[in-house]
DNA sequence: AGCACGCCGACT
DNA sequence: GTCGGCGTGCTC
């Protein structure tokens, strides 16, 4: 007998030998042990057992069987599957991604002394003594609720589209618990940095010990622990989680929530492979014939487009808790400003005004720096030298607190230069509107109030940001000055000014999706002003006060922003009219890998036509010491997957297959954002 | 992805 | 004269 064995590196799967005491036990789905190459031990995933010899390979034995039941079930394969083929990726990334580190055995020796460290997170909580029968829902929230439940009987997907403040978890909790009295799973998913203690506790109030909490930052073990529960017979009826948990074993899941569905943190940029778990998260709803609910106040393009279309129910939800105002929204014209010589550094005199008015006040402020105004460098004060990452194509980070340079790409690390490798000179400058710099320009224009920061220099791990954010909420700080960290769903009581000190930045940046971006990452920050009974004023500055999307912006006009960047999107062939893929070639030598891509682009136009494009250089062509090339693929939308996945494998194969592209690193990203 | 095998510099 | 740098090639 045979097994094929999934492993966790980036092929499809290898061939073992069964010895004959093992057959009655190797089966799909239960981890095996296996050897790998001259000395390699790996725990991998029997998918099959057949009595095929596969020829001209020297085929391994089976050493161990770890489980006596599978501990992947055929939903799980299923998913798995779906994912490496839509995704265009081996299984076995697939397989990493899905089961816990804690799955090797290695760590399973481990695993049995830390019973009582992981008792921390999961399996201990304090039932607290707050109340926990569910509150009623306001008039236009029952509303609501009963459209999507209306929606659900013709449609799987529904959109919640629902303004900041409107009350969407009080929603998704009462739809939970009804799902969960119909003894029916759910999967409510949230964005990394939403899944915070505030939502965990405000959900743990409601369901108790019947939730578990799946969080990329745990450790193995408990992450191992949640996985093993969800495969047992008495799995938590309810897991909140992040972007992985959907590969959690599900026995009936009946409806998978998505909040902030419009989310980019939902997609997996690096490694493979590289899924949206919001569509992936529908398509796993699917595989139970569960319903799916997107809530969001800024929806993506592709998913509007499907509600729009009636593929996807739509319900809407205009009313703010407790009829709150939307906060006012002014634009500075900071052109103009400059203009007259009125800028104080990144401060108009309006902003300055209207901060001096909420500090007199005791109130609180957020100002908002995207995040490329964020990094800073160096640069040699005397010939202009900037100090670049000798791995990749870019400019190394400065980090004062450790003056350190520092590559984001690949980590390579350094310390700030004695002098300049071009012309020996000394004197550096810092380059950028650094966090640091718009603090001391705070300390001069106001120099009684007090500053936090939440960069990269300040906010360097998860607990760190946390400090940062419970500290504001307790104004230990009057002023906060963040990029979108500071606007994840977080509820600042006491705000009642939001400075967005420059929009330009973010509606200038190449790429396609910039004003779709600029909208949902704007309306999330202005959404921070006036939470509770201080109304909010939000000052935008930007340089183009009189361009459509600054009064789209400013007024929350969705759908004018929708209408008006579609008509682009239709006429440039963009999602959600077609379908992107990336293909990626990576290679040392740059020029063999021109060369490369260049066949590569031609053998695709021979199959795809005029749907492909490039190949191009990325913004940054060199990462690891490997030069990169992008070619993009235009598919439209009801293409067979199928199809165009075959004729990629099989180009692909044509490429490897010749002996100068030995070297050749083919990999693909498949709708990338 | 790992991890071994393989050909060129600074150490006893 | 060796130890070790990481370049490149393969894994049933």
């Amino acid at each position: 007998m045979f097994a094929d064995i999934i492993l966790p590196i980036p092929f499809d799967s290898f061939t073992y030998l069964v010895p004959p005491s093992m057959e009655a036990r190797v089966m799909r789905g239960c981890r095996v042990v296996v050897p790998l190459g001259k000395n390699k031990i790996y725990t991998g995933v029997v998918a099959r057992t057949h009595d095929n010899a596969p020829q001209g390979v020297e085929m391994k034995s089976v050493m161990e069987v770890l489980d006596e039941q599978p501990v992947v079930n055929e939903q799980q394969f299923t998913f798995w599957q779906w994912i490496a083929n839509y995704y265009l990726c081996p299984i076995g990334d697939v397989m990493k991604a899905a089961l816990p580190g804690a799955m090797k055995p290695k760590d399973e020796a481990a695993l049995k002394e830390s019973t009582r460290k992981r008792r921390g997170s999961n399996t201990l909580f304090q039932t607290s003594n707050l109340p926990s029968q569910i509150s009623n829902l306001s008039p236009a929230q029952q509303k609501a609720y009963e459209e999507i439940e209306h929606s659900f009987l013709t449609k799987n997907v529904t959109l919640l589209h629902g303004v900041t403040s409107s009350g969407k978890t009080e929603l998704y909790i009462h739809l939970i618990s009804k799902y969960l009295a119909e003894g029916k799973q759910v999967l409510y998913l949230l964005p990394e940095i939403a899944l915070t203690t505030q939502i965990t506790e405000r959900l743990r109030r409601f369901f108790g010990e019947k939730m578990g909490v799946y969080h990329s930052k745990f450790t193995d073990i408990q992450r191992l622990e949640v996985y093993k529960r969800q495969a047992s017979t008495e799995p938590y009826q309810l897991i909140l989680g992040v972007r992985s948990s959907i590969f959690l074993p599900f026995q009936n899941l009946g409806l998978v929530i998505v909040d902030e569905e419009h989310e980019q943190s939902y997609k997996q940029q690096e490694p493979a492979p590289r899924y949206h778990a919001r569509n992936a998260g529908i398509m796993l709803a699917k595989m139970f014939g569960a319903k799916t609910l997107l809530g969001t106040a800024t929806p993506s393009f592709e998913v509007y487009h499907l509600a729009h279309k009636g593929q996807y129910g739509y319900v809407q939800l205009t009313q703010r808790y407790r009829d709150m105002q939307l906060p006012t929204i002014e634009v500075v014209d900071t052109k103009e400003a400059k203009r007259k010589k009125l800028m104080k550094g990144v401060f108009s005199p309006r902003l300055i005004e209207v901060m001096q008015g909420a500090l007199e006040r005791k109130e609180q402020i957020i100002l908002f720096q995207n995040r490329r105004g964020f990094s800073s460098f160096i640069e040699c004060k005397t010939c202009g030298w900037v100090p670049s990452c000798p791995h990749c194509d870019v400019t190394l980070t400065l980090h004062k607190k450790t003056s350190t340079l520092i590559c984001h790409y690949c980590g390579y690390t350094t310390q700030i230069p004695g002098k300049c490798p071009a012309c020996e000179e000394s004197k550096f400058t810092d380059i950028g509107t650094g966090t640091e710099k718009i603090e001391e320009q705070i300390q001069q224009l106001f120099p009684d109030a007090t500053t936090l920061r939440m960069d990269l220099d300040t906010a360097q791990t998860r607990l760190q940001a946390e400090r940062i954010i419970s500290d504001f909420s307790v104004h230990k700080a009057d002023i906060l000055i963040g990029t979108q960290m500071v606007t994840k769903g977080l509820d600042f009581d006491r705000v009642s000014v939001v400075g967005i000190l420059d929009a330009d930045t973010m509606l200038n940046l190449p790429d396609f999706r910039s004003h779709e971006r600029t909208f949902q990452t704007l309306s999330q920050v202005a959404g921070r002003a006036g939470r509770n009974q201080t109304s909010g004023y939000v000052i935008l500055q930007t340089r183009s006060a009189d361009s459509d999307i600054i009064r789209q912006i400013t007024q929350g006009d969705y759908w004018q922003m929708f209408y008006t960047q579609m008509l682009e999107r239709q006429a440039f062939h963009y999602p959600p009219f077609q379908r992107l893929i990336y293909v990626y070639l990576r290679h040392k030598d740059d020029e063999l890998l021109e060369h490369l891509a260049d066949d590569m682009a031609d053998k695709l136009r021979k199959v795809f036509g005029e749907r492909v494009l490039g190949p191009d250089r990325p913004p940054v062509a060199r990462i690891h010491s490997l030069y990169i090339r992008k070619i993009m693929l235009k598919i439209e939308p009801h293409t067979s997957t199928d199809k165009v996945r075959q004729h990629l494998i099989a180009i692909q194969q044509q490429m490897l297959a010749m002996p100068i592209a030995k070297n050749l690193n083919i990999y693909y990203d498949v709708d990338p954002l």
